[in-house]
DNA sequence: AATGAATGAGAATTCATTCAT
DNA sequence: AATGAATGAATTCTCATTCAT
C-alpha cells in the first residue's frame, strides 16, 4: 500500500512532466507562428500540428486562442525579464543601460520569435492586450528605472524627468530599433549594433552638445 | 444640342462630386475602423453601415478589404506628408525639428484613425505592408534627412551617421512616442508635450553631458 | 394641328423603331454571352455593357435575367424556323432531309450563338426551360414530321414509329452532331460534314443492310 | 504495447471506413443535386444537409465546390464504365451493342442522379468540364469501337468511316434518347424501350432500304 | 490525455434588381 | 428612355471550438 503509493506519485510526477514539457513545445511553437502572422493570422490547427500533436490537444492545454497567445505573451516576458542583466550595480549609467541592451539584444537572438510577439503587441496598443504587456515588463521597466533614478542621483541624468518615464523612452527606443530591424530586413540597424545604437541615441541624442554651452 | 451637352456634363461633374465625396466618406470610417480594431478585426458590413451604406456599396469604389486598406494608408501618408512644414530653412535645426513634430501632432490631432492605422501598420513590420508605407513615407523621410543633413552641414548634428538613418531615429522616436500616448490611455505623453519631448530626447538625450566634458 | 398629328405620329415610328433595334441589340448580344457562359454564368452587367447601353436599360426591355433568356430562346427558335427550308415538296425523303439539315446548318454557321443556347438547353433538359423550348421548336418538328409521314406512305421510310418520333430522333441526331462538333473544338465532325452525316446517319444506319436480305 | 498498437490499428480502420462512407454520402448526395440543379443552381449547404452534416464538413472532404462537382463527375464515370458489359466477343454486332445498351441503361436506372450530371455535363460542351468526361468515357468509348471494328472486319458495319467516329455516333444516340427521355418526362422513350431504339437506330436506321436495291 | 471529424457562426464577396436623376 | 450607384439577399468558404472515441 505503501510502496504502490510511491508508485503512484513516481507516475504522477513523471506524468506532470511530460505535460510540461508538451506545453513548453506549444507555446514555443506557437510563439514562431504568433510572431510570423499575428494573433489572427496564426492558425490553431497549424500550430498544433507543428508541435506534433492534434488540434484538439491545445485545448486540453489552453481554453482557446487568445489563452495560447497571452502564455506566449507572459513566456516571452518572462524570458526577457530572466534574462535583465545590471551589469555593475555601482558602475557608470552608461555602462550599466549597455548591460542592459546587450542582453535585451541577445534574449531577441535566441527568443526572437517571442520578442516579436511582444513588440507587435505592443507597438499595436490595443485595449485588450496592452495591459497585459505593460504589467508583464512592470518589473523590467522598474529595474531600468532604477538604474535611471541612480544615475539622476549622481547627476549622469536629466532629473527633470520621472525616472519611469525616461525608462518607457529608454525601451521604447529599444523596441523601435527591432522594429526597424525586422522592417527592413536586417538592413539597418543589424542586431550587433542596437545596443550601441539604444544606449547612444538615449543618452546622447543627436546633436552636439550646444546646448551645453549656453549656460 | 449644345444646352443638353451643357446638361450631361453638369450631371456628371456632380455625380463625381458626389462620387468622390461617398468615397471620401468611406475611406475615412475605414479608417476609423482600422485605426481601432486593425485590418483583420475591422467588419466590411460594419464600416459600410457606419459610413452609412449598404454592405455591396464597398464593393462599388474598392476591389476589396485590401484595396480599401490600401486606399486608407495611402490617404493617411499624404494627409501627412501634405501637412509637413519646415519651419525656416535656413534657421536653426531645433526649431526646424520643433517645427515638423508639431506639423505632426497637429495631423495627430486632426487625423488620429488615420495616424492611429499608419503608426500600427508600420509597427507591426509585416513584409507585405512595410513596403508600402515604407513608399509613403518617404518624401517626409526624406524632407526630414535633409533638415539632418543640413545640421551636420553647419555642425549641429552629429555627423557620423547618415542623415538617412537619423531621419529614421527622429520619424521612429515620434512614432514611439504615439504609441505610449494611446497605449497609456493619454496619460503620458499627453499630445502637448510630444513635440518638445521628441526633439529634446532625439537631439540631446537623457545624459548630462558628462561625455563631453570628459574628453 | 392635323400636321402636328402627323409629325407625332412619325415620331412615334421612329421612336418604335429605335426601340426595336435596341431591343435586338440586347437579344443579340445575349445570345452571345448565353452561349459562351450559359444561363447562370453570363453577367447582365457584361450584356448591357457589350450592347453599348446601362445596366438599367435591359430592364426597360425585358423584366429580368429570365426574360431575356427566354427572348433569346424564342428569337433563336424563330431563326431557326424561318431558315426552315422544304427542297422539293413532292421529292425523295432523302433529298428533302438532307435541305432541311443544309438549311439547319447554314444558321449554325450565321447564329452559332443563338443555335449554342439553343442545343444546351434543349440537352439541359430543365423542367423550367426544356418546354419553352418544345414548344417553340414545334413548328420545326411538325414540318420535319410531315416529310417522314410523307415518306412513310411512300414506303421509304418505316411506319412502325410515329413520323413525330422520327422527327424528334432526326433532330435529336442533328443536335448531338452539333454537340460533338462543339465539344471537339471542331475536330469532328465538321460543320460542312454535318448534313450528309446526320440524314445518312439517320437513314441508313451504320449497319450493312444484312436485315435486309433476310426475309 | 502490442495490444496498445492493435487497438490503435483498429480505431484508425473503423475511422478509414466510417470516412469512406461519409465521402460517398456526400458524393452520392451531391450528384442528386447536381443532376437536378445543374453545377451553378446546387447549393453546397443544401447538399450537406441532406447528407445529414453541417456545410462545413463538406470542405473536411472536398476542397470546394468544384473538387466535389468533380468527384460527382469521376464517380459516375466509373460506375458507368464499371457495368460495361460486352455480351459475347465472338457474336453478332448487334447483339453486343444490344448487350452494351442494356448495361448502360441498368446504369441509368439504379444510378439516374450520376448520370443526369454526366449527360447534361457532356452535352453542355464546356471547355472546363467536356475535356474531364471526354477523358472519364474513353474507355467506354475505346470498347464501343472494337465491337465496331470487329463488325467493319466482318463486314456488318460500314467501313467508310473510322470506328471511333461511330462509336461517338452510338454513344451519342443513347445520350440523345436519354435526353428526351427525361425532357418528356419519361414520356417516349420509356427506358425500356432505349436499348433496342438506340440499337435499331444507330444500325439500321429509319429508311426502308431503298437505297440498296438501287444501284 | 490525445485525437481529429463535425460543427456552425461569421466573414467576404457577388450580382440581379431597383430607382432617383 | 437611359443611366449607373445603391442595395442586400444569397452564397461560398474559413476556422475556432467541441466532443465522442
Amino acid at each position: 500500500m505503501w510502496v504502490y503509493g510511491h508508485i503512484i506519485l513516481a507516475m504522477a510526477r513523471i506524468s506532470k512532466e511530460i505535460q510540461e514539457m508538451v506545453r513548453k513545445r506549444l507555446v514555443d511553437t506557437a510563439a514562431r507562428h504568433f510572431g510570423e502572422s499575428g494573433l489572427e493570422g496564426a492558425r490553431i490547427d497549424a500550430i498544433s500540428r507543428a508541435a506534433g500533436l492534434a488540434k484538439g490537444t491545445v485545448y486540453n492545454y489552453f481554453a482557446g486562442k487568445q489563452e495560447l497567445f497571452g502564455a506566449v505573451i507572459e513566456e516571452g516576458a518572462r524570458r526577457a525579464v530572466e534574462r535583465f542583466r545590471d551589469a555593475d550595480p555601482g558602475g557608470p549609467v552608461r555602462a550599466r543601460l549597455l548591460a542592459v541592451a546587450e542582453a535585451d539584444v541577445s534574449v531577441v537572438r535566441d527568443e526572437e520569435d517571442f520578442i516579436k510577439v511582444l513588440v507587435r503587441e505592443a507597438m499595436g496598443f490595443r485595449p485588450d492586450t496592452y495591459p497585459i504587456i505593460a504589467a508583464h515588463l512592470k518589473p523590467y521597466l522598474g529595474a531600468v528605472a532604477d538604474i535611471l533614478r541612480d544615475g539622476a542621483d549622481r547627476g549622469s541624468i536629466r532629473s527633470d524627468m520621472p525616472p519611469e518615464q525616461l525608462a518607457l523612452l529608454f525601451v521604447g527606443t529599444l523596441s523601435m530599433l527591432y522594429v526597424q530591424h525586422w522592417g527592413s530586413n536586417a538592413a539597418w540597424p543589424t542586431l550587433e549594433k542596437v545596443p550601441e545604437l539604444a544606449v547612444t541615441s538615449f543618452l546622447d541624442g543627436a546633436g552636439t552638445r550646444r546646448r551645453v554651452e549656453k549656460p
